[in-house]
DNA sequence: ACCCAGGTGGCCC
DNA sequence: GGGCCACATGGG
C-alpha cells in the first residue's frame, strides 16, 4: 500500500508539480478559507476573501469586533453566508475561550488533542479540523476531501462510501511528514478539477496510464 | 433552467 | 447510527 500510494504521488507530481497550497498566506486567512470553501467553489471562497482583505478583517481581532450580522455580507460571495459568518465566529469565540485569541498558542497544542477541540466547535468538522491542522499548523495529518475520495474510489483504494477516518487511514502507510501530505493532498485536488469532472470516464485519465506503464496497475480495472 | 463546488449540523426514524 | 435536508453564491 505504501509503495503504491507514494507510486500515485509521485506520478501526480510529475504531471502537475508543485501546487504551493494552501493558498493564502497568513495561518489565520488558511482558517478562514478552510472554514469559507465548505462545499464551495474556490473562487468564490477568495471573492470573499478579497472582500475582508480590503477591509482588514483577516486579523482574528479585529474579525471579533463584528457581530455575525455586519460579518456575513463580506462573506457573501462564498455561498451559505449566515452560516458561515456563525461558523467564523465560533472559531474565535473558541480561540479566545481557550488560547486566550492567540494563534500561537492554539498550534502549540499536540495535533490530536488540538484536533479534538477543534471539532468540539460547531461548524468544524472533520475536514475543516485536518486543513487547519496541515495547511494552518503544518501538522502531519491527511486532509479527506470529496477529490480525495473520488479519486481513491474510482482507483479502487476505497469503497466511494467510506467513512473519514477510514479513508484517513490509509494515509498512515506514508511516514508522518507535513510537507509531503500537504502537496498530495493539493495534487489530488488538481488532479480532481483537471480530469475527473471533464473525463468521468476513468480509461482516459492519464494518471491511470501513467500507474499502468510502470508497472502499478489499479485493483478493479 | 438546471448542476456543481476542497462540508456541516439538525432533524427524523 | 444512517438517510435526508437546508444553507446560498457564482460559473458552466
Amino acid at each position: 500500500m505504501r509503495r503504491r500510494l507514494l507510486s500515485i504521488y509521485r506520478h501526480l507530481y510529475r504531471r502537475l508539480g508543485p501546487q504551493g497550497w494552501w493558498p493564502g498566506r497568513t495561518r489565520f486567512e488558511i482558517i478562514v478559507g478552510a472554514i469559507l470553501t465548505q462545499n464551495t467553489n474556490w473562487a468564490n471562497v477568495e471573492k470573499a476573501i478579497g472582500n475582508l482583505r480590503r477591509a482588514r478583517l483577516l486579523d482574528p481581532v479585529r474579525m471579533s469586533a463584528l457581530p455575525a450580522r455586519r460579518l456575513a455580507p463580506f462573506v457573501r460571495p462564498a455561498g451559505t453566508f449566515a452560516v458561515k459568518a456563525r461558523r467564523l465566529r465560533n472559531f474565535l469565540a473558541f480561540l479566545h475561550a481557550r488560547y486566550g485569541g492567540s494563534l500561537r498558542r492554539l498550534f502549540r497544542e499536540a495535533p490530536a488533542r488540538l484536533r479534538t477541540a477543534l471539532l468540539d466547535v460547531s461548524g468544524i468538522g472533520p475536514e475543516t479540523a485536518d486543513s487547519i491542522l496541515l495547511y494552518a499548523g503544518r501538522m502531519p495529518v491527511f486532509v479527506v476531501d470529496a477529490y480525495t475520495r473520488r479519486i481513491l474510489s474510482r482507483h479502487r483504494l476505497i469503497a466511494p462510501d467510506a467513512p473519514y477516518d477510514e479513508v484517513q487511514a490509509l494515509f498512515t502507510h506514508l511516514p508522518p511528514d507535513a510537507p509531503l501530505y500537504n502537496e498530495y493532498h493539493a495534487l489530488l485536488v488538481a488532479v480532481g478539477k483537471k480530469y475527473c469532472r471533464t473525463t468521468p470516464r476513468c480509461e482516459d485519465c492519464p494518471l491511470r496510464r501513467d500507474l499502468e506503464r510502470h508497472g502499478i496497475p489499479l485493483p478493479g480495472w
